[in-house]
DNA sequence: ATCGTATTCAACCTCTCGGTTTATCAACAG
DNA sequence: CTGTTGATAAACCGAGAGGTTGAATACGAT
């Protein structure tokens, strides 16, 4: 495989497994063995798993006596999504979707002001 | 590798001469030899690189007489798009790019590659 | 020091990827 | 029909992915 950035970031979400992992990660830091519990696979298959995902700087590891939490780290998610936003033609809807949303937040803080 | 759609679609985009290829496709259709002639590499590669991404549903080839023109289809792209906002919180940032994103290609109107 | 737990390393296997070369198919032009 | 051009198919190859098992490492507890 090429090893610039955006093709280490598509490969490492083209495996169900990491995918899974990553959405686990989404929901807080968790141990090589918390995130390889939901998987009919062996331990070290995840943690060469997680090599990939920590190559890609997906995810970045901690210590913690002997364990290694992991951490996800967006942002080659988002060189990923935005390299594909350019070739997704719907730009206005993108973007009438975000302005929403904005307003929405920021509707929202000003009532919490109040 | 696992064939479930998104699997198909990261694993498509997790090459730079398809990613190049996509790239080109963006500004039209084109032949199987027009999508050849920028790259080192010989007809039947780009060929087989072209079955991977028919594959992936992110292009469709017709048929004019001899000629096979690929068109690229984006609902794959939107819906790898959509499964990588889901962990990209970032929401104003993406906004700022995006704005950024559009008043870049808005001004350059043109060559680029992946 | 020893044991147990969390994790990684190393060797191995099988299958797929990305490229090659050679041969073949499909459609036009003469 | 023959020849040419666009594109695919088939067979092959080296390298890497993704899994296994077994050994090694790192740290905490006893």
């Amino acid at each position: 495989m090429s090893d610039d950035e955006l093709s280490r970031t598509f490969a490492a979400l083209a495996d169900p497994t990491r995918r899974a992992i990553l959405a686990r990660l989404a929901e807080g830091e968790a141990t090589v063995n918390e995130l390889a519990e939901p998987f009919d696979m062996s331990l070290q298959a995840v943690s060469k798993h997680l090599k990939v995902l920590e190559r890609a700087g997906l995810i970045t590891r901690g210590r913690d006596a002997q364990w290694r939490p992991c951490r996800l780290e967006t942002a080659p998610l988002e060189t990923a999504s935005a390299w594909i936003d350019r070739y997704c033609a719907h730009w206005s809807d993108r973007f009438d979707r975000l302005e929403r949303e904005i307003r929405r937040v920021q509707h929202e803080e000003g009532q919490e002001q109040a």
